[in-house]
DNA sequence: ACACTACACGCAGAAACGTGCAAGAACAGG
DNA sequence: CCTGTTCTTGCACGTTTCTGCGTGTAGTGT
């Protein structure tokens, strides 16, 4: 049984049952209570489950299948995506841009948070119909496959019509001159039309894309305002993009 | 052995058991450990599997939820589906609707079938991506959360924008005065709105929705050409449809 | 107050890891 | 056919991570 196994193993477990007890977990699957009061401890850490005497019970009963499918995502991007989350205020209007991240966020917005979120991505918009209170709107347009989100025409048009505090956005590549690439030209174009409509535009950068550039230009420096990323904060890329203007938030 | 074959046993070997155990299979193949790690890491690099201590795990076990979800389909909805499936000619427009049953027509539909597929579920869109010759268009507008597909005017306004040979859609209730209908006023709509652009739209119906009507009327029988169902086709209220000129295909 | 259980911490062995290196295969060009 | 290059593969090495055990401490129930 691999470690990482074992740990969606027993969100599993605190999802369906509500609660863990360490030792029939331990007897369970034939390891030791140390291991399993470890990794409880670790998941605690993250804010996945709440530690007690004895065992685990949820943060909060509503999250806890929300947990389980959280931690599939790595760590970092994790992490990036629990900042940015931060960064959506009770009424605002959001643009989430797609990819992995960028539908991390998506999850880890508060379950009840009342606001309006605007993507091009169908991923994102499935992930947020169990959040109540947030109104969700699509743009539509050709599905491209490889990112799972509309471009072209039909969704840049379609961009026009809307307005939003924020945006938040995902690259593949963050770089001091080359500013932010991705992989389309497509995709680039999209992304700079929904950046366009918001006020405030924050990148989503988990580390191994810091310092790295693809083909397609997306945005320079002057339109972004701040960049989201879990990469060491004295970074020497992080500490050019500062003096380019650009607020950094590292997710520790 | 082949690296790309190697490769193609990992993915699959991860598809199949949820999980891979690097010694294991290095065990199993024969190579040595440090090839499967550098596979998996590259795997990994792809976004195509998840690295973690001792081997990997799937990106998001959405994957094998989605494809389990599938199977959970009522036998009944999956018939109906797989019928509805065979009305796509390759080449051809299909415009899908949403809801569980539309989704398992886009799960029935021939994985390499050309076709151009448009619709305003973002989860239909998303069950599709995994058919790589299906060109989707995503129709946009505010999300219903109730029914999770795209509604209102901005959703009705790009449905003029396409064109499709065949309208699949689903409705709540089928009655021979009634006509077909839905519980939202605002969904009936757009349901009117898809059938339209379409030269033939077939409605999907498992049996229990046959002589039940909801608030509101989508179609009168004029316009719709045909109906799938897995209800008995000696049933009262589909002779009577008959009798309107509406196409009965049974999925015995 | 007492016994008992659960716990955190430190430790050491084991397992997994990344990296550099060299041997070999596949390949392109002369 | 030969040669230089590139890519792959397995091995060796040092490093990191995991795991079970012992110890002392804290919490729980009687």
């Amino acid at each position: 049984m691999l470690a990482a196994e074992r740990r969606d193993h027993l969100l599993a477990l605190l999802a369906r049952e509500g609660k863990i007890v360490a030792k029939d977990v331990a007897a369970d699957l034939g390891i030791s209570e140390d291991s399993v009061r470890r990794d409880l401890r670790d998941l605690a850490a993250e804010g996945l489950c709440q530690r007690v005497y004895g065992g685990a019970l949820p943060v909060s009963p509503a999250i806890a299948d929300y947990a389980a499918r959280q931690t599939v995502t790595p760590d970092g991007k994790r992490r990036v995506a629990a900042v940015a989350a931060t960064l959506v205020q009770p009424g605002s209007a959001l643009i989430l841009d797609g990819g992995t991240t960028a539908l991390a966020v998506a999850g880890a917005l508060p379950p009840d948070l009342a606001c309006t979120v605007i993507t091009h991505s169908p991923t994102i918009a499935a992930a947020l119909l169990d959040h109540p209170r947030a109104e969700v709107f699509l743009l539509g347009g050709r599905i491209f496959k490889h990112s799972a989100v509309a471009c072209g025409a039909a969704a840049v048009e379609a961009a026009q019509n809307v307005s939003a505090d924020l945006c938040l956005l995902g690259v593949t590549g963050v770089h001091p001159q080359a500013g932010l690439t991705t992989g389309d030209a497509e995709e680039a174009a999209m992304k700079r039309a929904l950046a366009a409509r918001a006020a405030d535009t924050y990148v989503l950068a988990s580390s191994e894309k810091i310092g790295t550039a693809s083909r397609f230009r997306v945005l320079p420096w002057e339109d972004v305002s701040g960049l989201i990323t879990d990469a060491d904060p004295g970074h020497p890329v992080l500490e050019q993009l500062t003096a380019h203007g650009v607020e950094i938030l590292t997710a520790g």
